[in-house]
RNA sequence: GCUGUUUUAGCUCAGUGGUAGAGCACUUCCUUGGUAAGGAAGAGGUCCCGGGUUCAAGUCCCGGAAACAGCUCCA
């Protein structure tokens, strides 16, 4: 016999070999209906599993994350069953859940195709009305091999390879066997729903130099409702895309004539970007930051000195030739090596530091043709950027402050769902980066306990680290959930020794500065695109490049239209008068969609007394108030929003 | 860059080898109005680009470009 403790603490016992889904069904059919994974000892397993030692259990549930998980993982293994039967001779590559759905990877012998998914589902359904059981069994290495050897599946005998003998378990549903190690849902039957959502290429374990596979991405839910308003909310979302947006709003737009990847920003989108740089501008000041400006191309030997062009020189625009051949120039790919130059004008004195040398800079890069991703991912942007040279003993203090900036600008833009991540070295391939395993180790653990200290919430990814040093990144997820980077906060000790960059200590030796790389936005470009998908469009007041538009009840009014808003242009509130000769109903609806946050209607009453009729966006009618009344309720909503969430005075 | 899909009016999109289409936007006229679409008329086309097949190509074939989805990459 053996114990089972249930998460409210009692303790039953059962027989040695028992599965969850029977422990379930032992306590209530429904638990074993609703059930959709288990875990026994904190380990997610299948309700198959066999239990065979005192454990403590818990069943998953369609809400908990591991039983979605493992309901989709039964999904995929449902999607393999349904084309090994529609496509005989298929090979299988992996066919993980993932975070809303799964995907399987196949190497099929005749394409398969957008048009061949609905057939494909219309199998999985039929399939999953059998009610079948997935059912695991443990096998050793050699025969694990042996079925995949009889299959002729290359995919599954290269994963198998890399297994050691003893932890190797296939699951069987239907017709269909996988080499899969679990967990798993009891049986296909409660998968009610299933979405073939698109078909994709991917390379064979992630590497560009194998082959390419066909990759089929799916969802499915227990109920057909879910999967309908699953459906609803991809499509709301899809409203969101900044491309679009953009588009509506006359924000910005591309030219093939110009090229691929080089936005161009139309007034509005120009204005909105103007408010942001501002904002930052404001902010920079008071933490210390001088401003500087270089230019958008730099010689070679630069890019060679910081070895960015060792690392990035293919993936550049390449060399401007001068006219007699002479010197290369490159297009500037990234700010820090001007900065760099700049730093080294002068001698400086520990005194001096840290030095702050901030730049709205315009860089281009090379990006491959499918990597353009709207404002996204472009081949010419502009990085709020700011490098600070900072003595040791600076460098903490210095990174939390910038820590600082990032979080007030999250805050005042209400960008909460970020996450913090820090990215390091990727430890099995230190050759990609440049730099000393010591001065790694610094940069790192300085990074580590400045989130640390700032409370931060971080994850820890390895491999994410820029080339010359780690990286504290936040990370926000658009409409459909894609995850951009935005902010970025680098700690890098590898410049300011190519650059040979030096101070005069107090012991009037030299020493060497450590830099910090830093970008809140990450770049104007694509912060304004996730702005634009968090917000719908629907910017803060101070932000909208129209802050109000005038509408004249009829033309007649046009004249008094124009005067209510020079007398607020003046007072610096964006203001547009809507003169057309259409009617009030009509301009409304207009200037609503346009997400103009405040409209004045204006006719025969308000001219005569001095008002306007307040409309705020999405919220109708908000009454009348005399023009400087109007005026000063706006400048103290705006003065509101910025200064909301200003941090304690951080000053020196 | 790779795999797949797409590309027709400013925008969103129909279009079956045989005269290029709709709605919205735009222009003009009528209308001069009170809180989410007033009416009429008109103008607007390199059917992405280049080849080919055909009596005839927006439509079929080949090559290229760009956009979209995913992969790979991201200083």
């Amino acid at each position: 016999m053996i114990k089972i403790t249930f998460p409210d603490g009692t303790v039953k016992e059962f027989a040695q070999g028992i599965t969850g889904y029977q422990i379930a069904e032992s306590i209530s059919p429904r638990l074993a209906a609703d059930s959709l994974a288990a875990s026994v000892n904190g380990a997610t397993v299948d309700l198959n599993r066999a239990i065979n030692e005192d454990a403590t259990v818990k069943f998953y549930k369609w809400e908990d994350a591991e039983g979605k998980h493992a309901f989709w993982h039964t999904s995929s293994h449902l999607l393999a069953e349904a084309l090994e039967s529609l496509y005989p001779g298929i090979k299988f590559g992996i066919g993980p859940a993932i975070e809303n759905g799964f995907y399987y990877d196949v190497d099929c012998p005749t394409p398969i195709t957008e048009a061949d998914l609905l057939p494909i589902e219309n199998k999985m359904l039929e399939l999953a009305r059998n009610k079948e059981s997935m059912v695991r069994t443990e096998v050793s290495k050699a025969e694990a091999l042996k079925t995949f050897t009889a299959k002729n599946d290359p995919y599954k005998i290269e994963l198998i390879s890399a297994l050691t003998d003893g932890t190797i378990s296939f699951y069987t549903n239907g017709a269909f066997t996988d080499l899969c190690r679990g967990p798993h849902i009891a049986n296909t039957g409660v998968i009610k729903a299933i979405k073939l959502t698109s078909v994709a290429g991917a390379y064979w374990r992630g590497n560009e130099k194998n082959k390419m596979l066909t990759r089929i991405y799916g969802i499915t839910f227990p109920k057909k409702s879910m999967l309908d308003e699953y459906l609803v909310m991809l499509e709301e979302a899809k409203k969101r895309d900044h491309r679009k947006l953009g588009k509506e709003l006359e924000l910005f737009t591309f030219s093939q004539r110009v090229g691929q990847g080089l936005p161009l920003w139309l007034p509005k989108g120009a204005a909105l970007r103007d408010r942001l740089e501002q904002f930052l501008r404001g902010v920079q000041k008071e933490y210390g930051y001088e401003q500087v400006i270089t230019p958008h191309i730099g010689n070679k030997e630069l890019y060679v000195t910081s070895g960015h062009y060792a690392k990035y020189g293919k993936d550049s625009f390449q060399p401007i030739h001068t006219p007699d051949n002479d010197e290369e120039f490159l297009l500037k790919p990234m700010n820090c090596p001007h900065h760099c130059e700049i730093y080294k004008y002068k001698p400086r004195s520990y005194k001096d530091l840290p030095v702050r040398l901030a730049e709205f800079g315009t860089v281009y890069r090379y990006e491959q043709s499918g990597e353009l991703h709207g404002l996204t991912r472009v081949r010419g942007f502009t990085q709020d950027d700011a490098h600070m040279f900072v003595r040791p003993d600076q460098l903490l203090e210095e990174f939390e402050k910038v820590i600082d900036i990032v979080l007030y600008i999250f805050k005042t833009l209400k960008f909460d769902n970020y996450t913090a991540q820090i990215s390091l070295r990727d430890p099995s391939n230190k050759e990609k980066y440049i730099g000393s395993d010591e001065n790694w180790a610094k940069a790192e653990s300085a990074i580590i306990t400045a989130a640390k200290e700032k409370n931060l919430n971080t994850v820890i990814e390895y491999g994410e680290a820029a080339f010359y040093g780690p990286k504290l990144d936040f990370m926000v997820r658009d409409a459909i959930g894609r995850k951009w980077q935005l902010g970025t906060i680098q700690v890098d000790y590898n410049l300011p020794e190519r650059f040979d960059l030096t101070y005069k200590g107090a012991d009037d030796k030299l020493h060497r500065p450590i830099m910090i790389h830093r970008a809140p936005f990450g770049s104007m470009e694509r912060f304004v695109a996730v702005l634009l998908e968090h917000t719908g469009g629907k910017f803060p007041l101070w932000l909208s490049p129209d802050q109000a538009v005038v509408l004249p009840i009829s033309e007649k009014f046009n004249t008094y239209a124009e005067h209510v808003s020079k007398y607020l242009n003046r007072s610096d509130i964006r203001t547009q008068v809507d003169d057309r000769n259409e009617k009030i109903g009509r301009k409304i609806r207009d200037n609503e969609l346009k997400r103009i946050p405040y409209l004045l209607i204006v006719g025969e009453k308000e001219e005569a007394e001095g008002l306007v009729s307040v409309r705020a966006q999405g919220d109708g009618d908000k009454g009348q108030m005399k023009i400087d009344q109007f005026r000063d309720y706006i400048a103290n909503l705006v003065k509101g929003e910025i200064e909301a969430n200003k941090l304690t005075e951080t000053e020196e």
